[in-house]
DNA sequence: TCGGCCCTGGGG
DNA sequence: CCCCAGGGCCGA
């Protein structure tokens, strides 16, 4: 499910509802995820408190802290009148940030990361629970099970983590020069390249799909064939989607919610995912699908052709062994 | 660099 | 029944 905005949106949602808090206790599930949980995180976690929570990419980082608390919060109160607010680090994981510990999450397809009061039933799916001392519980469900939840002891692990997995940079403010080069120097397909977390992070297959037709790009497009200023057109498609689909909440397709439960909205803002054989918002032109980097590509034909007619005599990509598909595909939620 | 795989559920 | 799905990782 979750692509930046929706990533953003979690760690939006659950900012005010957890930074401050302590974990009392951590329940397990029997299913395991992608990465298998460590029992003895348990212990690590019982007294920790959540200082921040921040996003890099798609992945959510809460920073914790284990120093002494004061008196003893007294569970089932609100937030004391007199207490310091908690820490709000606007920017996620960047800036400054605690050495200490580390949670990190990972929604993968199906995962959600909700803060919820502990009174609720407990949904089916539920892998872990980090019960607050407010009668909250952090809760991570996840029906396909694709994604993850693993523990640092500092920050310097979660780091190290980032490192040997080559995660690019943020898609905001990025350098031009860096993502010119980054295109350019590949044959792969401009669709690949945007699903490529080591390049940029954060970007998945509906921004991907969603930037390319506001670039009026076709997806099939090899990086090194694509002129500069279209790089840079690209560039600016893929922050200006992202930015409109955080204020919009993210898109719910079938499973995603935010961090408080709630769906996103962005899904009815969605020009060419999900919309084959319905018209081009914008030329009228029937929305295509084509499977480009194993995933399912929408785009429109008359909006962004598949070579560069400008210089019929220099610039020809071809559009290469793409296979139309049905013209048919997901419809997003009602 | 790309396909396959990890999972479960929903829709045609 | 079959195919499809917001992701990432691993090996050929």
């Amino acid at each position: 499910m979750p692509e930046l905005p929706e990533v953003e949106t979690v760690v939006r949602d659950l900012r005010p509802l957890v930074a401050g808090r302590t974990v009392t206790a951590v329940r397990v599930g029997a299913k395991r995820l992608r990465t298998p949980w460590d029992a003895a995180w348990n212990a690590r976690l019982v007294g920790a408190r959540v200082d921040a929570v921040g996003r890099r990419g798609k992945w959510i980082v809460l920073e914790l802290s284990q120093e002494p608390l004061p008196p003893t919060p007294s569970p089932g109160k609100g937030r004391g009148a007199g207490s310091k607010p908690p820490p709000f680090p606007g920017e996620g994981v960047g800036g400054e940030v605690s050495s200490g510990a580390r949670l990190l999450v990972h929604l993968g397809m199906t995962g959600q990361f909700t803060a919820s009061p502990a009174a609720d039933p407990p949904p089916d799916h539920l892998h872990l629970v980090f019960a607050l001392d407010d009668r909250t519980e952090l809760r991570f469900r996840d029906v396909r099970r694709f994604g993850s939840a693993r523990y640092f002891a500092d920050a310097a692990g979660l780091d190290a983590h980032f490192a040997a997995a080559k995660l690019g940079p943020e898609p905001f403010g990025l350098d031009a020069a860096y993502f010119r080069d980054a295109v350019r120097r590949t044959a792969r397909p401009l669709k690949a390249v945007l699903l490529d977390q080591t390049v940029v992070a954060g970007v998945g297959n509906i921004y991907a799909d969603e930037a390319l037709f506001r670039a009026g790009l076709h997806p099939g497009l090899k990086g090194n064939r694509v002129p500069p200023a279209a790089v840079d057109r690209l560039r600016e498609a893929v922050e200006a989607v992202l930015t409109a689909a955080v204020a919009g909440r993210g898109s719910t397709i079938r499973d995603y919610v935010g961090g408080s439960g709630l769906r996103g909205g962005y899904q009815h803002a969605h020009a060419v995912y999900g919309r084959t054989g319905e018209p081009c918002p914008a030329c009228g032109s029937p929305i295509e699908c084509v499977r480009l980097a194993g995933r399912s590509s929408h785009f429109c034909g008359g909006c962004q052709p598949s070579v560069f007619s400008r210089q019929p005599g220099k610039t020809k990509p071809r559009a290469a062994g793409i296979s139309k598909r049905r013209a048919r595909g997901p419809r997003a939620e009602s």
